[in-house]
RNA sequence: GGGCCGUUAGCUCAAUCAGGCAGAGCAGUGGACUCUUAAUCCAUUGGUUGUAGGUUCGAUUCCUACACGGCCCA
């Protein structure tokens, strides 16, 4: 992207700047409209034109120009606004030859300003008849194939100021994304949570396993992390005494970008004192199911060609049940038997390092083997406690924690557990989590003493979940790609 | 990281198989037109065929490398 890259329509269009910027003020901030698209076909769509003209009302709009259609001595004209589309209607004895030759120069994707009372065309559509009409904005490139639109999806992602112009159905797509976060601070807010939010630059980088962005801080001289997940900070007031807490907001990891993965993303963490995972797993899906019910208005849909019916309670399975239902080899007495782990993974490529432990090795086969076939909605629960190290083990089978993931398309949208608490044992698991980042595990957590600290004042039982609130966009509004539904996805850089 | 596919006018796409003057629609420009809506009709401008090399009398086309994007795999 250079600086200029005019090409000859361009060009054309900056002579028409031109010569505007010659006769006056070719960006001018003075026209006041009152009155939208939407608002104007519900309101009076369905009158007739008799009863137009008899209440005569005038109508200041503005919008960007997106059909022209120009004939001798009459024009019309469809802009478009936050709110639709509204077709004017342009007189050249109305307005006057002088700006009527004026907007026969102007061109699509200019913003224009019109004012006239309302009627019904011949064909019956709702019309303002244009008493004055102003170019307000003059646009200097040339708007994409006004039938298909754009079809290169890299040029959707890179300019999606376009994108949103021409493109009803991406718009869309953020309509609903802003709806779902709108629905979630409702659902919750109404649940007495409370929305907080948590520093995103953190010293300490945790709450997650997850190689972090860094950053200096000049003042302190201090190396700085983006935060890799909230977590530790909701615990902490958890232990303030914020029993109901939230937050919604981006996390960074620095991983490589795909379609799943944008290295800054939107999460929703939150955190309930006095609950345990069954209730979490209850509140998850309960707010999916309410979440699909208002944006949808029903809890089921079509994603990429599969049907989901999020009406049904979600399933529940275990990992080792899992495990052994998706692996034919893979006997039950055998799945926590490291040498049956270690041949099943070599088989599937796993790069398997000598620190791993049995429940690592589980989760690499589970990655493997049974992920991508959960069409779901399934929760997995009981993770083993090696790869959960903020989870509160299970009472009778210390292996495992009381964790649960759900599965949806056979990507993780969800991930809670019953918090750990026990500051101890926490401790323990962040010495255990140092030793891995010194053995060369760059995602394991650094030790957070003023966490442990905070832990021993006492927090209280608590569970917790996080939603990966990008994945569930893509999946309420049949997205394939995380880029379609985050505004300005990050991409490789340009070439010149 | 590996494999495959794509990149041609501002936009949407042809032409590539079998090397031989790079085309169309929209948009633009000029003209006609007082109810159009992908307006219509007449005329017309617009190209470093992603980048850099190679083969060839001649390359959008064949070969190599690279860039970006997509899909699949790891």
């Amino acid at each position: 992207m250079t600086e200029h890259d005019d090409n000859r329509l361009v060009a054309e269009r900056r002579e028409k700047l031109k010569q505007l910027r010659a006769e006056g003020q070719p960006y001018p901030n003075d026209f006041r409209r009152d009155a939208v698209a939407a608002e104007l076909h519900a309101g009076y769509d369905e009158h007739s034109n008799e009863s137009l003209e008899s209440e005569a009302r005038v109508v200041h709009v503005a919008g960007r120009m997106m059909a022209k259609r120009v004939m001798g001595k009459v024009s019309f004209a469809t802009i478009q606004d936050r709110s639709g589309r509204i077709q004017l209607f342009i007189e050249r004895d109305a307005v006057g030859a002088g700006v009527y030759q004026a907007f026969k120069a102007w061109d699509l994707g200019d913003i224009v300003g019109g004012v006239g009372p309302l009627f019904k065309t011949k064909t019956g559509e709702l019309s303002v008849r244009v008493s004055e009409l102003r170019l307000l904005v003059k646009s200097l490139r040339p708007m994409p194939e006004k039938w298909h639109g754009i079809a290169d999806h890299e040029l959707k992602l890179r300019q999606r100021y376009v994108d949103l112009i021409v493109s009803e159905e991406s718009r869309n797509v953020f309509a609903m994304r802003t709806e779902l976060i709108r629905f979630a601070r409702l659902y919750l807010d109404a649940l007495g949570f409370t929305e907080v939010e948590t520093p995103m630059m953190h010293v300490i980088p945790g709450g997650a396993n997850a190689r972090p962005f860094v950053t200096h801080h000049n003042a302190l001289d201090l190396d700085m992390y983006l935060r890799i997940a909230p977590e530790l900070y909701l615990k902490r007031l958890l232990v303030g005494g914020i029993e109901r807490v939230y937050e919604i907001n981006r996390s960074f990891r620095n991983e490589g970008l795909s379609t799943q993965h944008n290295p800054e993303f939107t999460m929703l963490e939150l955190y309930q004192a006095y609950a345990g995972p069954a209730d979490v797993m209850h509140l998850t899906q309960t707010l999916i199911r309410e979440a699909a019910r208002s944006l949808l208005g029903e809890a089921a849909l079509e994603y990429q060609g599969a049907r989901y019916d999020l009406e049904q309670p979600f399933a529940i399975t275990t990992v080792e049940d899992a495990l052994v239902e998706h692996n034919d080899s893979l006997a039950a007495s055998d799945v926590r038997d490291r040498d049956v782990l270690t041949a099943l993974c070599q088989g599937c490529g796993v790069d398997i390092k000598p620190e791993f432990g049995v429940g690592k090795l589980q989760i690499e086969l589970f990655e493997k083997t049974v992920e991508k076939t959960l069409a779901g909605p399934v929760f997995v629960t009981q993770y083993p406690a090696e790869v959960s190290p903020l989870a509160r083990t299970n009472d009778d089978d210390p292996f495992v924690t009381d964790r649960f993931e759900l599965f949806i398309a056979g990507r993780e949208i969800a991930n809670g557990f019953a918090e750990l608490n026990d500051p101890e044992d926490q401790a323990a698991r962040f010495h255990a989590q140092a030793r891995a980042k010194a053995d060369g595990d760059e995602e394991a957590m650094f030790f957070d003493a003023d966490y442990i600290r905070a832990l021993e004042y006492g927090m209280p039982p608590a569970a917790g979940l996080g939603i990966g609130i990008d994945r569930l966009v893509m999946f309420l509004t049949d997205s394939a790609s995380i880029r379609d539904v985050i505004l300005f996805p990050h991409l490789k850089l340009e070439a010149d």
